[in-house]
RNA sequence: GCCCCGGUAGUCCAACGGCAGAGACACGGUGCUCAAACCACCGCCAGUGUGGGUUCGAAUCCCACCCGGGGCACCA
């Protein structure tokens, strides 16, 4: 990173008793506080005035992996604005913290240390729970949880099982994604670029009976659902999700495959494009797909063997190199195309896939680029049914997307419009029971089940007899048995499977021999409602009390990082959905407004070990104290812009805070003097800061909060030194203003501040300034005349000028005239009382 | 390839379609000092990525392109 002056300590001393500037000692200002805040407990939820209006200030909590970064003291720090401010404005705030704590980072710390994972994992906690309070966020501290807290997880079993009991959890055999490194199956959100999200290493394919959340019976309503989240949510995020779901809109088309045996079977194919069924010119199965190995002619087998061979061996990796030449192989078989009842041949290969769709297409080549390399490839036939105007495909092999006039489409000849194709094609598939409009989804069902130690056990007992029984209610939770170290080592099951005391049990419903499931859930599926659980933390008969969150939620604030964009928000407004659906709850979002920080990277960089270029946050603030690193990050840009930490400057945010609790020290007046006598420009400006800041909080425009303080702060200097002086009610006015407005983003100067001003603790409840509206009004405002759009005069006026007065008095001024030089004027637009402008 | 976000002084960033500069960093100067730091005051530097369009007027709206960052991607 970049030089920075740090100096021993956050304060400046001087060896001499040389004349210099006071400075207040950070350090000791941070354990002064610490105590009277840990003593006044200011932000406990309920503690407002009744009536209050009640919100939820809801952060991303924190997994513990070890102590707090640059990363969460950005977050923290934005998100503290909102809480602090709304507490400022009267309101009943929860902000609540607890711990996304079940988790691989624990367990593998553990195998390496040889404990239980509880062990790291406590640990952790308790020193971010210590650096939160150092760093001052206004957490409400009684209401602490932790996801692998038995008290917690006996509810995230709990929803488990209702979740099941609607036929929304389920168990399949099919191929899942296995993560080699951590030795899990993993969920297709969290496969990345075919790489495991949290390890990096390439996933692969393995065919497990697994269990699933049936998120997909959701994904219209996720979709539907987000347009009222369009002003409050970041449309990045938004557009992520729709992507995700992949909604699109087609038909379902039936090929009758003539198998080798002379037996007819009947495949569906999913097509966005029925109106080109007729240039269907062969048909394309997934290579990997049971579909394929059913209907491939005998003397074909071998090759499609050997084919499927090579695609289990190219990773998922591989696969999205483009510009791959496509492979395939002929199954020896042929399909009727519906419409014009020619036989077309059947392929396989990777380039379909056996998860999308039906795992199986209509191939049309003239139409579709991956077809056309496909019959290129292979020598099959083109045949265009649309006339776009460009060349034709059959001969350059570029394949033509767009609308066009049918040919060689039977009834549909000459017709110009695709609506209109896909319609009259899917009524014709419909009529003759060979087809039928559809829509498709991308998403698919969440795999949850995790085959290692660190999680939620899934709460069900295999009985031979009974199969899958759930474990009765009152028996949860169902805890973790104590295993460590080397007991926890990864090997493709779940350590759990090996707890013989733990997993063999009698089966609840029969009394017979049966094991429980051993695998444990998704850690997604504990950050899935944790924000429920906050509302009533200690409710013992059930996951929430429903009162409770109908106090608190929605959430009025979610601020988090956009990492979570298709994983955590998903789920989470899945999870919100069911419980509505339960009647738990009777809203359908959970976040009515999201906020996505930008990361701090330096140098341009993300933060690494192996680039070396990370930036300590505990050094940082042991250098500049709390109050500076914060407002460092709150003053850095827009919320949602990345910092780079190397163009920042900790140590002028420090002189900053320092020149505002110096404005503390020089007011002289006493506490409780009526400001209305005081010098009317700086109240002006006072009360024109308070009125601004407001808007800026609620528009998220925090750095500009800052800059207006500044200002604020440099106006009421030169008040006290150049101007009515440090007796006069304006300026306690403005530096009472100031350590509110200060006490947003550095909560302890603010104190130590409000403190010198001769008031009680805590100025985090001292109550936003009311502004005096009458001190808005200016009584002249500059007007600008302009000719030709360029600027000429300024004209001070009265706000309240009409238009003819105001353009009769641009005409007038002497540099407009000069300006004019006698050309004739066309136009002259008035925007009273600001603007006038002359075309000429 | 498709979809988002951004491009304004040396740097980080402001600017309801209406004076391009709020704030800060860096830099320079003056005062204070033996000197420096600190502090106070003053100064400094851009016409808004490029090209068109709309408009009386565009950093701002529209179109195309360039550059940077991010997301999705053989999704039928």
């Amino acid at each position: 990173m970049r030089e920075t002056q740090m100096s021993e300590r956050p304060t400046d001393r001087s060896d001499d008793g040389a004349p210099e500037a006071a400075t207040y000692d950070v350090v000791a200002v941070q354990d002064k506080w610490r105590k009277v805040w840990d003593d006044l407990d200011p932000f406990r939820a309920g503690s407002a005035a009744p009536g209050a209006e009640k919100r939820y200030a809801l952060t991303m909590f924190p997994y513990p992996s070890g102590d707090l970064h640059m990363g969460h003291a950005e977050v923290m720090a934005l998100h503290d604005v909102v809480a602090r401010y709304w507490w400022q404005r009267g309101h009943d705030v929860l902000n609540p913290i607890g711990w996304d704590s079940f988790g691989l980072p624990a367990e593998n710390a553990a195998i390496k240390r040889d404990e239980n994972p509880a062990v790291f994992t406590y640990a952790n906690i308790e020193t971010q729970a210590e650096s939160f309070k150092r760093y001052a966020i206004s957490f409400d501290w009684s209401r602490r949880l932790n996801t692998s807290d038995p008290e917690y997880y006996r509810w995230t079993q709990w929803l488990f099982l209702k979740f099941r009991e609607r036929g929304l959890a389920y168990r399949k055999f099919s191929p899942v994604n296995w993560c080699p490194n951590d030795q899990t199956v993993l969920a297709n959100e969290q496969v990345v670029n075919g790489a495991c999200e949290r390890c990096g290493a390439v996933v692969t394919k393995r065919e497990l009976s697994q269990w699933y959340f049936k998120i997909t019976d959701y994904a219209q309503r996720l979709l539907d659902d987000m347009e009222p989240l369009e002003s409050t949510w970041p449309s990045k995020v938004l557009a992520m999700q729709r992507n995700w779901i992949g909604r699109s809109e087609g038909a379902h088309v039936d090929f009758d495959i003539t198998l080798a045996s002379g037996e007819t079977r009947t495949v569906t194919v999913f097509t966005t494009r029925p109106d080109t069924l007729h240039g269907a010119t062969f048909m394309v199965v997934a290579a990997d797909a049971k579909l394929a190995a059913e209907i491939v002619a005998p003397e074909r087998a071998e090759a499609l063997t050997a084919y499927v061979d090579e695609v289990r061996r190219s990773s998922d990796i591989d696969r999205l190199a483009t510009d791959r030449p496509k492979t395939g192989v002929d199954l020896g078989v042929t399909a009727t195309n519906p419409v014009t009842g020619e036989q077309i041949a059947v392929w396989a290969a990777d380039y379909v896939l056996a998860d999308y769709g039906t795992g199986a297409i209509m191939a049309v080549p003239a139409h579709d680029q991956r077809d056309l390399d496909f019959a290129k490839q292979f020598g099959l036939p083109v045949r265009r049914v649309v006339d776009t105007g460009e060349p034709n495909p059959e001969e350059t092999y570029e394949a033509t997307t767009g609308d066009g006039t049918y040919v060689n489409s039977g009834p549909l000849d000459g017709l110009g419009d695709k609506a209109a194709g896909i319609a009259r094609i899917i009524e014709q598939l419909e009529e003759r029971g060979t087809g039928t409009g559809t829509v498709n989804f991308r998403l698919r069902d969440w795999l949850l089940s995790r085959q290692r130690y660190w999680g939620a056990p899934i709460p069900i007992i295999h009985c031979e007899a009974c199969g899958e029984v759930p474990v009765p209610e009152d028996q949860l939770p169902v805890e973790l048995p104590d295993l460590k170290g080397s007991d926890l080592k990864p090997k493709g099951v779940s350590p759990l499977a090996a707890a013989e005391d733990w997993v063999n049990v009698s089966c609840p419903t029969c009394g017979g021999a049966a094991k429980r499931d051993s695998d444990t859930m998704d850690t997604f599926v504990d950050s899935s409602w944790y924000f429920f659980r906050y509302c009533s933390p200690q409710f013992t008969d059930g996951p929430f009390d429903p009162q409770a969150v109908r106090d608190w939620m929605p959430a009025a604030q979610y601020v988090g990082g956009v990492e979570h964009a298709i994983l955590h928000l998903l789920y989470s407004r899945f999870f919100t959905k069911v419980l509505h659906d339960m009647g738990m709850i009777d809203f359908t979002e959970p976040f009515s407004a999201l906020l996505n920080q930008g990361e701090v990277i330096n140098e341009g960089r993300g933060m690494s070990k192996s680039l070396g270029n990370g930036v300590d946050l505990g050094e940082m603030i042991d250098a500049y104290g709390v109050d500076a690193i914060r407002l460092t990050m709150v003053f850095a840009g827009p919320p949602e812009a990345d910092i780079d930490w190397a163009d920042m400057s900790p140590g002028g945010s420090l002189k900053f805070l320092q020149r505002a609790w110096r404005l503390s020290g020089d007011v002289t007046s006493e506490p409780g003097t009526a400001p209305s006598d005081g010098d009317t420009a700086l109240r002006q400006a006072t009360h024109r800061t308070v009125a601004e800041a407001t808007e800026l909080v609620e528009t998220q425009r925090f750095n500009v909060l800052v800059a207006r303080t500044m200002e604020l702060v440099n106006t009421t200097r030169k008040a006290i030194d150049s101007g009515p002086g440090s007796a006069d009610p304006a300026v306690r006015e403005a530096v009472e203003a100031v350590a509110i407005l200060l006490s947003l983003v550095a909560p302890y100067v603010a104190e130590e501040m409000w403190e010198r001003l001769g008031h009680e603790p805590t100025v985090a409840r001292a109550g936003w300034p009311v502004v005096d509206e009458s001190l808005l009004v200016q009584e002249t405002v500059t007007a600008v005349v302009q000719v030709k759009g360029k600027v000429k005069a300024r004209l001070e006026v009265s706000p309240e000028i009409s238009e003819a007065d105001l353009e009769q008095l641009a005409m007038a001024d002497a540099d407009v005239q000069r300006a004019l030089d006698g050309a004739v004027v066309r136009k002259v637009v008035v925007r009273a009382p600001k603007l006038v402008n002359i075309v000429v």
